[in-house]
DNA sequence: AACTTCATGTCGCGG
DNA sequence: CCGCGACGTGAAGTT
């Protein structure tokens, strides 16, 4: 069944009033909204934002999202919320409005947007969305494929262990290398900075701390290391191994867990973008 | 001029293609789209979404997001795209689609959505938001109001230094206690973890290491502190003093660069909130 | 452009 | 519900 779709346009803010309320009572709805409106918030910080245009956004599940029209992220917003409230209110300036407020328990905040005016509000019911979402190339992924190929990091390393725990978390691969040194292995997804350095450091020391005879090494790996980091990475007297995170996909991404269509498809698109690239 | 909205219900894909190309020719128009589809990214990361019913935003400036009808955070995006394009597409599957192909040039990522069945799409040339967004609450001014006010902190406490360098980052404020002790001093709005910790401990060693003969002390300040945190703080001879965000906030906020009206109006607004949540 | 730090970060996972 | 870490983090500010 396709989701019911009702819309005004240019609705009055009577009239927008009994739509929001309507859709609301009804809890499926996606609620749309172009407004002009004004938008405070006050919570974990607080924040005024003054009279413009604006594209407000409520979800079935009390989501709140109040968008300018540019950028990423909304001004301002409500992850949920269970307690929403639509009402008219006549503003110092003598201005009457329609108000969405909406808390949220924990932590305690409050979202009022004031719309002044409205032009378009829509509201759909029964929208359908179960499909899956797969990710590839994160830590994790990343992690599992190292771990079965170590040699990818050095040639002889064995792999003992995978998020070994230690005093104050957890090493991503544990392991023996060639000579029969302890290795400690963290891995990072983009751009290594000084806290992954720290972070290494961190677990080495504690590893020392309780083995104080045994021999340990500290390899960060990731795709690349900024300066400053590598220059602390040195200094504590442990190693950076770079990794092309897209070739070791490519190379070993397997799917025991997964369907082959899935597979190709994806691999077929990764290829694609890099020979765009050219 | 009240922005101007274009908008078709169940348009057909030829329609649909017609009706993005030409508000996107245009390229000040917000775009939104309720349609079911699937998306493929590929970029820093990969990602596949199955079919299903999703809100689509294509922002003026070339921000695209795709919503799931529920949460917070957009299942996909594109902070900003200078091509976008759009095209149809027979799926292997015999399916026709229509496909938004978004390209960010740095980092070099692409975003697929792709429409088997549009519900609305709504065009909006026009909007006007050119309004101030004031934010009250953050590090910045919590920092500003103790190093003004540095009795909340302790009696007899003069600040030094606000954003004091030091090997490794900023000192947030530093000082000299009654007895004439060194004080560092690191702020946090939200509950310190072991990470503020360290990082203070870090600034104090590296104050230390650089004025080996000066005593120096060194204060966490947060609304709250984890128990691990505080384990450690303990540990380390570092100190902890709780603030309260809001009531500082309260008692001296003060404005000089900000109109009495926002200052009442917040601070009401404030106090509002607070005696609601009684 | 590289790099750091803040954020109403959000989100998911484990205890 | 805390607490911790990853994130396609984004966004702002500095070098």
């Amino acid at each position: 069944m396709p989701p019911a779709i009702d819309l005004r346009l240019q609705p009055r803010l009577e009239e927008l009033v009994e739509f929001l309320r309507r859709h609301l009572a009804a809890r499926r709805a996606l609620l749309i909204l172009l407004a002009t409106c004004t938008v405070e918030y006050e919570g974990r910080s607080a924040s005024h934002l003054g009279k413009g245009d604006r594209l407000i956004i409520i979800k079935p599940d009390g989501a709140i999202l109040v968008h300018r029209p540019w950028g990423y992220s909304p001004v301002n917003w409500q992850p949920d919320s269970k307690i929403l409230e639509v009402f008219t209110e006549t503003q110092p300036e003598h201005e009457e409005v329609v108000v969405i407020k909406s808390v949220r328990a924990r932590p305690r905040e409050v979202l009022l947007v004031k719309i002044s005016k409205a032009y378009l509000v829509v509201a759909a019911q029964g929208l359908e969305d179960s499909a899956e979402f797969v990710e590839y190339l994160d830590e994790h992924q990343i992690r599992d494929i190292l771990a079965t190929h170590p040699e990818e990091i050095e040639p002889g390393l064995r792999i003992v262990r995978i998020e070994k725990p230690i005093e104050p978390g957890f090493i991503d691969l544990y392991g023996v290398d060639r000579q029969g040194y302890n290795v400690i292995i963290e891995i990072k997804r983009v751009t290594a900075s000084t806290s992954a350095v720290k972070q290494l450091k961190e677990y080495v020391d504690a590893f020392k701390a309780k083995n104080p005879h045994i021999r340990v090494r500290g390899i960060l790996i990731a795709p690349s290391i900024s300066k400053e980091a590598l220059l602390l990475l040195n200094r504590y007297g442990l190693e950076y191994k770079q990794i092309n995170i897209e070739k070791l996909y490519r190379k070993y991404f397997s799917l025991e867990k997964r369907s082959i269509q899935k597979r190709i498809s994806i691999l077929n698109f990764i290829g694609k973008a890099a020979s765009n690239s050219h």
